[in-house]
DNA sequence: AAGAATTTGTTCGTATGTATG
DNA sequence: GCATACATACGAACAAATTCT
């Protein structure tokens, strides 16, 4: 066994058993390397696998040492974005895990939420409208993705599902980076955005009555219509076989 | 921007982009360092970084440089166990995300299954059967959870979603790893499996059919029915929430 | 506010074990 | 079996950055 993944392994332990926790600080590098008998290119090699796992973060000049990061779904990111580019996972296999994992959550939602989540819920979704406007040409893009955003996330909260949340957050963002720039060119985005919101008020009312597959069905349709557009012709009909 | 960081994009990218193949080799560390413009130690930092996102693979002594390796889930599995680790997931959230996940691929491959796939499925659960045995205590457990594997990578095949596989290849392995030694230890071992094997044949027979609904109900009640005992009591009633 | 002290970032030289041909 | 080239590992040295006095 190599002796930089012995130093990695024994400060992972370390974090993930909750010895060390997030804002506390590891030992100097030269530090480290008295304690643990290997040389300074040993350790560092240690502390650069521990950082790309998102695990901690060293500073130039830090005279505390590298500090011991929060968990960020990061290093998931990342390696899901790796496995889209190198598997070329189409836009329609990305969606289609999107139509599965939300309508799931929203499954749950409508089960599991309390009247706080619901109002979340119903609060993101006046964001959303605030954000289109009222008049031609008086939306807010950005302003309308944040709500959406904030209305998926309520809704992942009220299912209980710490797992589903993080991966439809990072699946989210790597369908966005594949077609932001198409949806922001779109001529007819403040009809989209009509017709999205249409959509979750639906949803809303769906969860609020408790009627899980409803919902369910309802989401799953709502981000068919959203996204369908931009998904291969010979693609659509295995995200149509989710819509029944 | 660091210096090693620099390398390992100029790298990951040529990787990534098909420029560099599975099998093929990068240049040795002297080479890279002279290509690069760095010193040796950051050539060293990146390749680690590489590594450990399971891009390429080093060993002393190889006269033809690190290897750059093909795709594997092991990064994507690293980063879920330090998630499930460190964010404290349950083993009822493992286990719903692979509820919702399996029964979605189930409900596609009842859709666009080939009867080659088909075979397929009824092939596991043929090795299935013949791992439970039919005489008392003649069970091969190993056999077993490998013929199930198999069923379950059949049906994943048939779903046309590589991004499903792998996720549910990953936390699969992550919930068995918290309980095999549970199951192992179950004194009913062959009731259990006998009772799975029912479960797959019902499944397969709603595939067969074509009633996706129905294919992915009866996974979904199959699961809970294997893994709700091992499922904190608090917890079961959010698993349940998926079987209507 | 400025400088001293310490830390990380980076380079380089050396020694050692190992795989290839 | 041997020579060669390689990765592994160590440690000294200097630069750049940060914190603290």
């Amino acid at each position: 066994m190599r002796a930089y993944e012995r130093v990695v392994e024994q400060i992972e332990e370390a974090i993930e058993s909750g010895a060390l926790s997030p804002g506390e600080r590891l030992p100097s590098e030269r530090e480290l390397m008295v304690q643990l008998a290997v040389g300074r290119s040993t350790v560092r090699e240690a502390l650069r696998v521990l950082q790309a796992r998102g695990l901690v973060r060293s500073r130039p000049g830090d005279p505390h040492g590298a500090e011991v990061l929060p968990f960020s779904p990061a290093a998931l990111h990342k390696s899901m974005t790796t496995l889209a580019r190198v598997e070329q996972l189409s836009l329609g296999e990305l969606v289609q895990f999107r139509m599965v994992l939300d309508s799931a959550a929203i499954l749950l939602a409508a089960r599991l939420r309390t009247e706080e989540q619901l109002a979340e819920m119903n609060k993101a979704v006046e964001a959303m409208r605030a954000a289109a406007g009222t008049e031609p040409g008086a939306a807010d893009t950005e302003a309308f993705g944040r709500a959406d955003v904030a209305f998926h996330d309520a809704v992942v909260a009220a299912s209980g599902n710490k797992l589903i949340q993080i991966c439809t957050d990072v699946v989210r963002q790597i369908v966005l980076r594949q077609i932001s720039a198409r949806i922001d060119a779109a001529d007819d985005r403040q009809a989209l955005m009509r017709r999205s919101i249409q959509h979750h008020e639906e949803v809303i009312e769906a969860i609020r009555a408790g009627d899980g597959p409803l919902a369910a069905r309802l989401s799953r349709r709502a981000m068919y219509d959203y996204y369908a557009p931009y998904v291969k012709e010979s693609e659509t009909s295995a995200l149509r076989a989710l819509l029944e």
